[in-house]
RNA sequence: GGGCGCGUGGCCUAGUCUGGAUAGGGCAACAGCCUCCUAAGCUGUAGAUCAGGGGUCCGAAUCCCCUCGCGCCCGCCA
């Protein structure tokens, strides 16, 4: 848990303390421009049979008192209250000094498992299996600095007919040739697009599949060998991107294994049987299948005893699944906590899925652009942009601010969308480093660190100080940022992290306009600079956690 | 057909959970700002029946109902 000086509650627990009827809706942060926290005397006024001036007078006189707080005025039914400058600069410049970070942090004892990407390795990452590692890794750095013990964990599809296809492909069509991912891809296209045309891929990987639920080890193994090839390539993109994965686990470990078995157990009562194969009936009124008549295991079955498996080193489970999967979301969970003694919370973020403005994308019929494809051709417009615009620097200097900006570019642009949105990827938009962007972010940590290391890092006597409206509006901003966190961690939504740093860079910019440090009088220079400072390292905090590479240069 | 989700200026997006003060940004367009700490920045102009209709409420982008459009799911696939 974070700690900081939460006004938010203590001007609640004011209120309550005057009129019990108040609720915590009914006091909010003020994103309005109004005030810094306002109560809305509505409800109130309808709970208590008051009217708004008597309650505002009342809250009045109570907030009022709070040493933290300027000045309480009441207007339309609101009573704005506004904290006193001091109140936002000194809780962030003492925890900077104390702890070196702001907010500091509790440490929860609560470990959590954040599952993401686990895309079938069948061929290189796309941007839109992307979205799945961009949005789980944010989470997971989220909900890291929020205090919890995170993993981060890939489930590796190597038991399914998407990598038997791609084993029986190669051998099929590239057998004797090298082993690499462009060869794999092609053999998997091809042998899909031959089961098409011959209609029926039961006729081509009918036997392979057979042989493969027959157990016959060296298969099993050759198969997940396969697999591994082109999940080799799939991580070194991620890498790229700043995404590392904790844990690999492969499903063809789940075939036969302890966790199976005790699922079939304490299943045993609800299993239903249907010519031999075995199944669950859901609420919805679908049936989950389990086995088939063969007696081999299918997904489901595998994928909940995947879920005790991670449930053996985690209080808290986190999936990351594409839209396609969350009536099987809801299954499992269903099953799990309804029909099992699964005690672990369990919770799932869904994405929608991204298309291309030529259509859906499709890694069978080539439809692709990979996210090696993304960042390459991005870390040349961008090195194109930063040559013109700094001429002064040397070739490898440019270089990392170009992949830097390619990389943060990329994550920011899909991060800070809503995960229920649809997304279409343009060309156009991606190539845009302006406006609403990482380079804006990036941009303004630049000029910060500039300014620190041109004058350092000032300094404020803690007591009263007065700011002008820019110098106010970016001190609110870095001291709201724990709220912005919490609600981050809590709704796993990283958009929110990404939104609260366009509103803090647009308050830097405005400062950065507005409020000289050369040629101003030493005391203002100082409260500038730790002003300064402290969103320096706020945005160096905020950043990070969305995978922006800020820069001291660019 | 049933279920889930989405629909906000030409384009992208915040706000929807928890109903309230002028619907906030950005891109594209137009007009400005670098003898001064980084102009990937800043200022201004123009642009919105919040998909449509009905309802609840003192008050609806937000809650409820219906309709339309788009996406996804409805396999002894994963």
């Amino acid at each position: 848990m974070l700690l900081f000086q939460d006004y938010l509650s203590k001007i609640r627990e004011s209120a309550k303390s005057i009129l019990p009827q108040v609720s915590d809706s009914d006091i909010l942060l003020d994103d309005s421009g109004f005030s810094d926290i306002v109560v809305r005397t509505f409800a109130l006024s309808k709970k208590t049979g008051m009217d708004f001036a008597s309650i505002a007078k009342e809250l009045e006189s109570s907030i009022g008192k709070l040493p933290f707080v300027e000045k309480v005025e009441s207007r339309n039914g609101y009573v704005n209250t506004f904290l006193k400058p001091s109140a936002f600069l000194a809780p962030v410049i003492e925890s900077l000094e104390r702890s070196g970070e702001y907010p500091d942090v509790f440490q929860d004892p609560e470990r959590v498992c954040v599952e993401h990407t686990s895309t079938n390795p069948t061929g290189p990452i796309h941007i839109g299996r992307a979205r799945n590692s961009i949005i789980g890794d944010s989470v997971a750095r989220i909900l890291s600095r929020y205090g919890y013990r995170v993993t981060t964990q890939y489930y590796v599809n190597d038991a399914g007919k998407q990598v038997i296809a791609l084993y029986e492909g190669f051998r099929r069509y590239f057998d004797g040739k090298d082993r690499n991912v462009g060869n794999l891809l092609a053999g998997y296209q091809k042998i899909y697009q031959e089961m098409e045309n011959i209609g029926g891929e039961a006729k081509i990987l009918g036997p392979v599949i057979k042989q493969y639920e027959s157990n016959d080890q060296e298969l099993v193994e050759e198969v997940k060998s396969t697999a591994a090839i082109v999940l080799q390539s799939i991580k070194g993109s991620l890498e790229k991107l700043g995404i590392k994965i904790d844990d690999f686990v492969w499903e063809s470990g789940f075939l036969q294994s302890s966790e199976l078995d005790q699922v079939f157990n304490s299943l045993d009562s609800y299993v239903k049987d249907e010519s031999g194969a075995k199944y669950l009936d859901l609420p919805n009124g679908r049936k989950m299948y389990l086995r088939r008549s063969d007696g081999t295991s299918l997904y489901p079955a595998r994928d909940l005893a995947y879920h005790l498996f991670k449930a053996l080193n985690a209080d808290w489970l986190i999936d990351v699944l594409g839209e396609d999967h969350k009536d099987h979301g809801t299954a499992l969970k269903h099953v799990l906590t309804e029909l099992m003694d699964f005690k672990q919370r369990l919770d799932f973020i869904f994405y929608g899925f991204i298309s291309l403005d030529t259509g859906k994308l499709s890694t069978r019929r080539g439809n692709i652009v990979t996210l090696d494809q993304l960042l390459e051709r991005m870390t040349e417009e961008a090195l194109a942009i930063v040559a013109e615009k700094r001429k002064d620097l040397p070739d490898g200097e440019l270089k990392i601010i170009a992949e830097a900006v390619a990389v943060s570019s990329i994550r920011f642009s899909v991060a800070r969308v809503n995960a229920d949105k649809h997304m279409v990827f343009r060309w156009s938009e991606a190539l845009n480093f302006e406006g609403d962007s990482a380079p804006f972010i990036m941009y303004a940590y630049s000029r910060a660190t500039s300014l620190f290391k041109d004058f350092g890092k000032g300094g404020i006597n803690l007591g009263e100080i007065k700011l002008d409206q820019y110098e106010r509006k970016l001190a609110r901003q870095v001291f709201m940022y724990p709220y912005y966190l919490s609600d981050a961690a809590k709704y796993l939504r990283p958009d929110l992290i990404c939104s609260y740093l366009l509103g803090l860079v647009k308050a830097y910019n405005d400062f950065y306009t507005n409020c000289r440090i050369k040629g101003e009088l030493p005391e203002i220079q100082e409260i500038r600079l730790a002003i300064n400072h402290a969103f320096r390292s706020v945005l160096f905090d905020s950043a990070r956690l969305v995978g922006i590479r800020l820069l001291e240069e660019m």
